[in-house]
Formats: structure tokens, C-alpha cells, sequence
DNA sequence: TTATTCATAAAGTATATACTGTACATAAAT
DNA sequence: ATTTATGTACAGTATATACTTTATGAATAA
């Protein structure tokens, strides 16, 4: 009996790597990579918040990984620090409402880049209707309005990527979309 | 005059070279790189569909390059060949449907991850299900239900993703947020 | 058929990224 | 005050990625 228990453990633990395995595959999504998804997928399971040695064995790597790895999770609000008397070392949790996680992603990961390129199409029309008032070679106004116009599409488009993570940003989503 | 208008012609090719980096700088998002970015800004901007010798003198960059990166822009549907009569290279132009091809980045990006987190997910239930049937011993039971309840969130939450990606992937964002 | 032009494959090189081991600074324990 | 434990900075190494040059195969033109 013993010895069956024993196997379940092993079981378990395989059943769980497993799944582990597949969720880091795909961290990356998140702006996570690979070995820091198997951390927090290990983090995730764990009954106890975890130390860095506690990570390191379980892993099989170094300390410094495990600190960096951390690191880069608490960053991303994917883990938290918790603390515990008694208890010398930084202690570990998943922070794990995923909803939040996955809006903050894509936020994150949009939110700049929309608003950079928004910025640089609006000094661009500046700059070419300067350009097409001072105009007056044909061939140099033709090109200035086909430009022109390509600047005015993108900036429509820029307005509607706002108004999408504003969605998510506001958590509006949660509203259209209900979590389970 | 004519020394004026060449003027002009260089502070155009300066402010299109200026928005075109900035976009470039952020297009890592749709999976493309910094230079396939600047790559499809140059195709963006051309007043007539380009040949592979014609980036290869734009951006000063190999013929090899040209092609590999115009396929990846094939490939995440922001280019496509184009035919014309008696010409014998391959001619690109750019697909400027930004709105498709957001949604198309986003949903190629989560669609796969999210099936595979789910089916993940779903089998490892099944074998922690069938575990705890086995198991016998208070301390692994504890741990097993307590792994069950991580599971059953990672479920909710993945049915919910599955319906966000539904909405981009079946168009429906555009009439929840309209195009400009 | 032969010659030429074009796109791409293969191999090599340079740059960036991820990980490790060692060493150090800080803070708790004695 | 001294020692010990803990997290992190730094430097070095290995692996992956991006780009170029050279070579090859396919298709058109002569």
C-alpha cells in the first residue's frame, strides 16, 4: 500500500509536469519566457509559498535564474512576495487572478506602442501638408497626397486600436465578457 | 526653384524614413520583426508595387533578406504578389487592411495557445480525478484537491479567453468598436 | 537548345540572449 | 562585534537569431 501511494505521487508529479510544460510552451504571450512559465508554473502548485532555494531544487537550476525569474514575474504581477514569521527568506505566491493578468499583458504590451505611433502619424500629416503647401512640382504633390492619404488611414485605424484597449484597460471586458 | 523642390523631396523622404521607424519599432506586436517592419513601411509608402531589387537598394540590405522578410509579410497577410503584364519579378504591394490584420495577429497569436492550455488543462483534471479515486493517504489527498481547484480556474479561465479570441476571430469587435 | 535572369537554399559570421559560477553587500543571528 | 545566511551584481560561456555571401535550381528569353 505504500508502495502504491508512492506511485501516485510519482504520477501526480508527472501529470503535472506535464501540464506545466505546456502552459510555460505558451507563456510567451505574456511576455514570459519559457523557463520563467515552468517557474510560475511551479509556484502555481506549490502548497507553500516557495523560496529561491526551494525553486532552484525543484528546477535543478541555479539560484541567480531563480532570482531573475522572479524577478521578471513579480514585474508582470504574476507572483507576489509574502511574508512569514519566523521565516528569513523571501517567501513566494502565485498571484493568480489570470483574468487581470491577461488584460495587464495585453495593455502593456499595446498600450505604448499604440500611442508612440499615434504621436509619430500625427507629426508625419504635419509635416507632409507643410510639405504639399510649399509644393508645386506635379509629380511631388501626386506623391504627397498618396501619402497623405495612407497617414490619414492609419491614423483612423490608430483611433480604433485605442478605443480595443481601452476595453481592456477599463476592464469593460470583464462587463461584455463575464469571467467563469 | 528646382533646388527647392529637391529640398522638399529629401524632408518628405525624412519624415515618411522617421514614421516609418517608429512603426517598425512596434511591430514586434504582430510577430514581425524591427526590419520586416521597416520592410513593409517601405512597401507602404511605395507609389507602385516593389521588386525584391527594389527593397534591396531601399533599405541597402541583401536580395537574401528582401525574400525571406517579404515572406514572412506573405505570410502574416500584410503584403501580397501582385502580376502586371510583361514584368518578369515578382512584384509586392502592401495589404493595408489594418483592421484584419490586428485582429488576424491577435488571434493567431492566442488562438492555438489557448486550445492547447484547454486540452492541457482537461487531461490533467482527468488524471488528478482519477488519483484521488486511487489514493488513499490524508496528505496526498489534501494535495490533490487542492490542485484540482487550481485546474478547475485554469478551466473557467480558458473558456473565457476562447470567447475574447471568438470575437476577434468571427469579426464581431467591429461592430462592438466600429472602423473609422 | 543555350544562355540569362531571377528567387531561394546552404553555409558562414556577427550579434543578442539565457544561464551558470563566483564574488560581494546587506541584514539577521550569535 | 563577529559570524552566518541570503539575494543580487558581474563576468564568462553556450545557444539562438539575423544577416550576408556564394551557390543552385527553375523559368523565361534568345
Amino acid at each position: 500500500m505504500e508502495r502504491e501511494q508512492k506511485n501516485i505521487q510519482d504520477k501526480l508529479d508527472e501529470a503535472k509536469h506535464q501540464f506545466i510544460g505546456t502552459i510555460a510552451q505558451n507563456m510567451g504571450l505574456y511576455g514570459v519566457s519559457d523557463t520563467n512559465g515552468r517557474l510560475y508554473g511551479t509556484v502555481l502548485f506549490a502548497k507553500r509559498p516557495m523560496t529561491l532555494d526551494d525553486m532552484s531544487t525543484a528546477l535543478g537550476m541555479s539560484k541567480m535564474s531563480m532570482s531573475t525569474g522572479i524577478r521578471a514575474l513579480m514585474e508582470a504581477d504574476m507572483v507576489e512576495r509574502v511574508w512569514e514569521k519566523g521565516v528569513r527568506k523571501d517567501l513566494y505566491q502565485p498571484n493568480d487572478d489570470w483574468y487581470q493578468s491577461f488584460a495587464s499583458a495585453f495593455v502593456n504590451r499595446w498600450r505604448e506602442a499604440a500611442d508612440n505611433n499615434q504621436k509619430a502619424a500625427r507629426q508625419a500629416k504635419k509635416d507632409f501638408e507643410t510639405f504639399l503647401k510649399e509644393a508645386d512640382e506635379p509629380y511631388l504633390i501626386e506623391v504627397l497626397q498618396h501619402d497623405l492619404e495612407k497617414i490619414n488611414y492609419a491614423l483612423g485605424y490608430y483611433e480604433w486600436l485605442d478605443e480595443v484597449i481601452r476595453i481592456f484597460e477599463s476592464g469593460e471586458i470583464f462587463t461584455m465578457v463575464p469571467p467563469k
